[in-house]
This record gives C-alpha cells, structure tokens and sequence, in this order.
DNA sequence: TATTGTTATACTCTATAACTATA
DNA sequence: TATAGTTATAGAGTATAACAATA
C-alpha cells in the first residue's frame, strides 16, 4: 500500500484541476457563467468597463455582452463618469453585492482534502503558500 | 512594511487563479484551445468518446466538435471498437502524443513563485499538498 | 429497451475589425 | 489623433433534445 508520491509540480497541478472544478460547480450552481463571478469579483468599486476588461484578460468587446446579461440579471447597472463622457462605470447593485458574497462564502468553503491537516499543518501550508504566492 | 498574510482558502483561490491563468496562456500558445488539451491530456490509451466526455464533466455531445477539431489538426483519430460496433475509440496520432508531451512540460516548467522555496521547504511543501490532495 | 455517437438548436465566451461619441 | 464603448462577425465550448445504428 506504499503509494508513490507525486513531484511538487504534479501536486499543483492536481490541486489546480480539483479546485477549478469544485469553483465551476458552485459559480454555476449561483447561476452564473464563470466570467459573470470574475466580473462580479473585481467589482468592488465602480469600475471603467475597460478597466475591468484589463483585469479579466480578455477583450474590451466581450465586456458589452457579460455587462448586459449582468445587468438584465440586476446584479450590476452602467452609470455614466462625469469626468469623461466616454467612459461608462459598471456598478454593484444591492443584489450584484449579495451575490458576490454568496459565491465568495460558497467558494471558500470546504476547501478539498483541507480537512485532514492539523491546525498547526496549516498554519505551516499558509507560510509555504505566502512565500510562493506573494507579489 | 508588514504586509499580513491572507488566510489558507484566500491563498489557496489566489494560487488556482495564477495557475490556471499561466496554464492556459501556455496551452493556447501551443495552438490548442482548453478543452482540446484536456482531452489529450485524457487520451493517454484509447478512449471511448463516452468515456472522455465524462472523465471532462461535459456533455457527449460535446465531443463530437473537439474529436472533429483534434482529428483536423492530426492530434487524433477515430477508430472503431472491434468488440462493441456502436463505439468510437479516440486515439492519439504520434502528433498528438509528441504534442501532449510538450505541453505538460511547458505547463510543469517555472511555476508560479516556486523558486523561492528552498529544496527542503519544497518537500515540505509537497508533503502537506499530497495529503490534501490525496485520494 | 438501453446505449453510442451524431445532429440540430440555442446560449455564452472569445477575438478582430469597423463604427460613434467623446477627448 | 487617440480613446471608450458598441456592433458585426466568426469560431469554439456548453447543454438539451431528438435521431440512427447497435447492443
């Protein structure tokens, strides 16, 4: 019953894979599409659209149809930057900031295999982690 | 200058957000999309379309497009089962294998901030992985 | 009858290019 | 002229439902 472990490398990787799944589940399961929950998440403040098309990584054209299926949803509204008449700032609704949490909540919850470390082992992973994981 | 550290889920997201994010960078500079290089990544024998689409937690139907586009490429072939008539074996083409070897070693090469890990805080670092990962 | 792969359909995400209204 | 958001377009992934061939 001696099973091999794998390389660090793998482990990620297979940490990666595991959660990234166990995210998908519970995003959609709020009934949103994953680029929806990574919109919602960088919306802490109101945001330029185009701002946040930078942060999601992907094109400013794409930013029109996840707004508007936010907004038809009511979890987030455009409101015009009176400083530049060009820019529109997508904005939390009430709703958009109590699905935030919820996903969050439900998201960080219930991590993986978390449950079979001690609380001085993660203590110990969160120090690993910091270092790797830190700017 | 003391930066506080988050707590284990919000570095364990922040690590799967990195990886998944450098993952797929270096995938579709491959040339290949998501879902095509997880199902090479699949494809290690011969594999019943069936099988594959729920190993990816897809729909069946899914993988008629990705066999199609695979087989494009020259990643992969169709092949008739001998034993049962109504099912499709895909296989991996030498391309596809020489492709799927590349990829998992450009996925695996220079992750994240590993580096300033130590060898002995990396086996460390293995050890607490591989129980939370473990099956 | 049940299962395998496919097709048809509809929705979402994705990038590129062209457009408009501002700056 | 440069930038912000939009539109048009095309390709890919996703699920559901219906279908032909086979078990």
């Amino acid at each position: 019953m001696g099973e091999l472990r794998p390389p660090l490398d793998a482990l990620l990787l297979l940490l990666v894979d595991r959660m990234s799944g166990v995210i998908r589940e519970r995003v959609e399961a709020c009934g949103l599409s994953m680029p929806q929950a990574v919109a919602l998440r960088y919306l802490e403040q109101p945001c330029p659209m185009r701002n946040l098309a930078r942060a999601m990584r992907c094109d400013a054209s794409n930013l029109t149809g996840i707004a508007d299926r936010l907004e038809e949803r009511g979890l987030a509204v455009r409101r015009l930057d009176p400083d530049d008449r060009r820019v529109k700032l997508l904005v939390l609704t009430e709703s958009g900031l109590a699905m935030r949490a919820a996903i969050h909540r439900r998201i960080s919850s219930d991590i993986a295999g978390l449950e079979r470390l001690g609380p001085a082992e993660r203590e110990l992973l969160a120090e690993l982690l910091w270092r790797v994981v830190r700017e």
